[in-house]
Parts: C-alpha cells; structure tokens; sequence
DNA sequence: TATTAAAGTTCCTAATTTTGTACTTTATAG
DNA sequence: CTATAAAGTACAAAATTAGGAACTTTAATA
C-alpha cells in the first residue's frame, strides 16, 4: 500500500484502522482499551477513524504495547550528511535559508538540497 | 531509548521531536513545511511539542515525504495466529469477551490471552 | 435463531486546539 | 560582531474535540 499516495485525512484514516486491527487481534473490546488507556470510550471511537490527538493516539498505542514499534517509524534523528558537513561542532537548532546577499532576490526560496 | 516506559505525553512529545529533527535535516523552516503542508505555521509548532491533531500530524509526515515509514511502525494489520484458528471465513469485526453462559460472574473481565 | 454485549450514534456542555497577526528572542551567515 | 530571518510567545476569536450518559444497531456465541 502507499501510504504516500494518499492524503493527510485518508493517511490518518489507515493509521487509525491499524490501530484498531492490533485491538482485535490483541481481543480486547473499546472499553477495556479505553480504561487501560486511561481515556474515555469514544476516544478510542474517534481514534479508530483516524480523529485523535496524537497524544490520545500514542496513549493506545501504549496500552496495546505497540509503542517500541514507532522506532522503525521516525528513527532516533540522525544527524544528516548534508550537515555533518556543515556543522563544525554544535548541531544544527534552525533552517539555514539562503542570505540576502546583495541583489538576485530569485522566486524560489528553498529546494536547495534535497532532503536526506 | 524505551519509548514504551514514557507517558503518553512523553511519547508524544519524542515524536515531535523526532519530526523537528527530520525537518532540519531537510534544512527547511516551519513556514515552509507548513506552507507545503498545506496548513499554518502554528500548526508546525505545536506538532514539534507533540500537541496535534493526527491528521495534522499526518500532513507534516506527508510534507517531509516520511509516509512510508508508517509501514514499518503499523504494519498493515495482520491476522493473529489466535484468531487465524478460531475464525472460520469472516474475519472479527468486534472483540469477543466471553459469555454469560449461566453464573460465576468473575470480577476479571478480559485478561484470557494476552495480546499477539 | 435468539441473546447479549460490543460498537456506533446522538446530544449538549466543557475544554482544547487552530487561526491570524504582531511582537520578541535567538541562531547563524557573513 | 552585526544583520537578519527563523523560531517562539501572546492574545482573542472561531472551530473542533473530548466528556458523559443514553439509546440504537449489529456481530458473534451458544
């Protein structure tokens, strides 16, 4: 499935599906989900269609014991080559952003360097 | 790093973190992100705190072109071996919990098998 | 097929988030 | 060190979410 297809709706959407996925296949109903969570029942309700806040939704993730898992998602941040480079000793607190050096005011602003 | 021994509010938090950590390495600034996400800056700030709606979330993920990396944090949802065995052509719509068959009322409500 | 508990919906109120603009602080290029 | 743009804060209004209870629908067991 590519997830990057789709869009910010319909990839929160999937994400709460899974979510409620893992509740089945761990057999346990929206309440009692809800109580080891800590939040109230339709939490869970609304989370499962994608609507929560992420802190209700890392709450579940907890609570179903799928929390370690999100290491595979956004890694530790690593520093990026690019910076590595750059930075000569302190780690990078900003977006660098090209100098108004003197004329040339050009319309693109970024996309610079690719990501990483 | 046990992400799994932190509070809901902590890993929500980490998360943000770790968002902030890809942005930069992306070298772009908030505004940016936030104007390629299609949402405001604020938006992009609070995330950064772990304090977002997750479909807002999801924008940024999607913004950063870190999407695919969900797969490896929610796998698409599989079915579990337990089930595998006791579903017999329909797959489970709701948790099972069991029956009222006749007394003993026990206090414990779930807790039967543990999770997959 | 009947029973019954899980899941989904509804309503109103309270709480929190999101918007938008403006201003302050601060990292970083030069 | 200085200039400047990025990041953070503040505030009021608008929008959305969350809480709680009651009620309806429906999947799954026996």
């Amino acid at each position: 499935m590519q997830l990057s297809h789709l869009s910010p709706a319909a990839l929160a959407e999937e994400l709460g599906q899974r979510l409620k996925q893992a509740r089945l296949n761990a057999n346990i109903t929206q309440a009692e989900l809800a109580k080891r969570a800590g939040v109230s029942r339709k939490i869970v309700l609304s989370a499962e269609k994608g609507q929560v806040q992420l802190e209700n939704f890392a709450a579940l993730l907890l609570a179903l014991g799928l929390a370690e898992q999100l290491n595979n998602f956004i890694p530790k941040p690593q520093i990026s080559p690019i910076q590595l480079q750059k930075l000569q000793g302190k780690k990078r607190e900003r977006a660098s952003g090209r100098r108004a050096s003197s004329s040339q005011p050009s319309g693109k602003t970024d996309e610079g360097e690719p990501s990483w």
